[in-house]
DNA sequence: CCGCATCCTTTTCGATACTG
DNA sequence: CAGTATCGAAAAGGATGCGG
């Protein structure tokens, strides 16, 4: 007889498996890069320096919630720095640090992908949903 | 008086930026690249093809179900092609379109790049967190 | 102007069990 | 082996109102 039933030997392996990701750092930094809000900032900084407000115009259809949340969690991890001005009213700036710009390449390289290969994609959609009815 | 209340307008204008975001392609294909599994697939297929479970032991922690719907949604965007062989019992292979190959050097970058930064990234988060008690 | 807190809806996702 | 079906938990996301 075994010294641990099935379900003991699944939560054990389950345990080891979540130990296991959380120190498995492409999991963690790609599970963070992979969000549209994050590659739609930083493309917008990108460019240069912006004001929230000015970001939330570049960005289309981001709610003042993501977007807080979004800038929060990309400054915490050193991709861009926040500054503001204690003027009244107040005034924040964002921009991409060094390491944010390194970024900044790669994923506006990924969003000048999608520009250029677009049409070959929905040629794709169109004959796949014709040859697959249903 | 206005013939519209401001409610009226609101949801106008959201009616209206709907059917704009729907018409952007860099947002649509963005949303979509944007997924973790869609990167981790890519770049499991980025060396060569493989069978289903294979791709689904390449890659760390994903259910049969995403894996499934993944590897469906990048099919039919041409990204990959699925082969079946009907022998008993089934083999699938799934390999990378030239189309997909295109894309799967830009997100690898993006995959080499949390790989290399990462000791960054959590520097910061530390510094960050140190400074930012509560 | 910038942003946080709250509520609530929608969607996503993983676990599980089952089929050809 | 390669999926499909279903369920429930969890998270994301938007709306709104308030505060510095």
């Amino acid at each position: 007889m075994a010294t641990l039933t099935a379900a003991q030997r699944r939560e054990q392996a389950r345990a080891d498996y979540d130990a296991f990701l959380r120190e498995c750092p492409t999991n963690q930094l790609l599970g963070r890069l992979s969000d549209k809000w994050v590659s739609l900032v930083v493309a917008a900084l990108a460019a240069g320096p912006l004001r929230y407000s000015d970001i939330g115009r570049k960005v289309a259809g981001v709610s003042p919630k993501m977007l807080t949340q979004t800038l929060r969690t990309l400054e915490r991890d050193g991709i861009l720095s926040r500054t503001v001005t204690p003027s009244v009213p107040v005034r924040v700036d964002y921009a991409l640090t060094p390491l944010g710009a390194s970024l900044a390449g790669l994923l506006t390289a990924v969003k000048d992908w999608a520009e250029t290969h677009f049409d070959e994609v929905r040629t794709a959609r169109e004959r796949y949903d014709s040859e697959n009815p249903g």
